[in-house]
DNA sequence: TAGATTGTTAATCGATTAACAATC
DNA sequence: TAGATTGTTAATCGATTAACAATC
């Protein structure tokens, strides 16, 4: 797993990978808070709702907010404005999707991409046949990637193809100008170090509910 | 972890979440390595491939395997055995799903779960009509899960259900003795200690790739 | 003011990496 | 033996937690 960069920032404060991760959480707490609710929230109370520690979210928080008030808290709707900002959920990045077979048509259909900011235009796959769609996305051919990609200027894409397929797809991608890539094939992926590979590891998620089963059973 | 039942079987040593995330893609690239390969590897090679550090490989190998040897390294056979037998990938564990939609269909139909020794017996939902399947499993109404889950002793529950039922389904899962939950819902879940609540964050995910895009191209 | 709650600096903990000894 | 490669003990690094000072 490789670090992202923090070297060149500005106004933002720099955050750990593990606040990076948990800063979502925040988001989604607060958004699903009743509108009628106190305006104002503690760092406790967001703890205890999110099983945390109550330090570690007021240094989470600190990172992202210009701070809460003594006695009073965070003002809910300037934290969730903040956590949005930094988490840009406001500007639209682009992403393609290479692998259509039912996790990547699955991800194709899915809404709730759209309100992270992230907009998947298209899918690709290897036998894609004219005029095929998933979620109203278009699936091309593998050949129309590279021109879409490069005119659409894509930053991100999202591998579902079967892991045989990953490496080369991954190359594909990142010769065609992918920074960051989003890998859902139980594959490792070698790429150059300022592309940034996160892989959704349904494998290393199963050993972990597993192995506490074999503690909690014993 | 557990002792070895007889004096021959080597103890199990505890592994930390961090190494045991990394076993899956060991075990997964050396299944994956050419069969007229060189039976030995090293760490070194091992480490290269994954993009990891090669005492870390050692570290993590000593806690499954029960050692390499010097000058010639692990066998790539003993080796994947070891880690299937750590990781359980030979006996079946069975889990339910709760959440028939795009996502939730697409697990139902995924057949790479079964190689890592996942069994989905069944979907539920709110609205499942009567026969309905995904991928060769059926689709059940919610009112047939306690029955189900108890009486087949399911410990893994699998949610891909709305984040507003997420909790909901949390409970009923727990309730009815499962152990485990493997939660794709957007929402944080409450539950007692001894479960086990790992959560496929994808919007953590995505803010990463995004903020690696922010300091890449700044 | 007193009490609640924030933010910061210091201590602890866990995981990674480095140094090195063991061994085939 | 010499060299490669393993395994272990010690040092470092990063993240969490504790202690406490600041402030509304």
């Amino acid at each position: 797993m490789r670090e992202g960069e923090d070297g060149m920032e500005k106004a933002e404060k720099t955050v750990s990978i593990q606040t990076l991760k948990r800063l979502p959480a925040y988001l989604n707490y607060l958004t699903a808070l009743p509108k009628d609710e106190n305006a104002n929230i503690s760092a406790k109370a967001i703890a205890e709702a999110l099983s945390l520690g109550e330090i570690q979210v007021r240094k989470d928080l600190a990172a992202v907010s210009d701070g809460g008030r003594p006695k009073v808290g965070y003002g809910v709707q300037t934290l969730i404005a903040d956590l949005e900002a930094f988490l840009g959920y406001h500007d639209v990045s682009d992403a393609v999707l290479v692998g259509a077979g039912k996790l990547g048509r699955a991800l194709l259909s899915y809404e709730g991409f759209q309100s992270y900011g992230l907009n998947i235009v298209a899918g690709f796959d290897t036998d894609a046949r004219e005029g095929a769609t998933a979620g109203g996305k278009p699936i091309f051919p593998m050949e129309k990637l590279p021109d879409l990609v490069t005119r659409l200027n894509i930053r991100i894409g999202i591998i579902t193809a079967p892991a045989e397929a990953a490496q080369e797809v991954c190359d594909l991608l990142t010769t065609n100008g992918v920074l960051a890539i989003w890998n859902f094939a139980p594959a490792h992926l070698n790429a150059q170090k300022n592309i940034l590979v996160r892989n959704e590891n349904m494998a290393a998620s199963l050993a972990m509910l597993r192995k506490h089963l074999d503690s909690a059973m014993q």
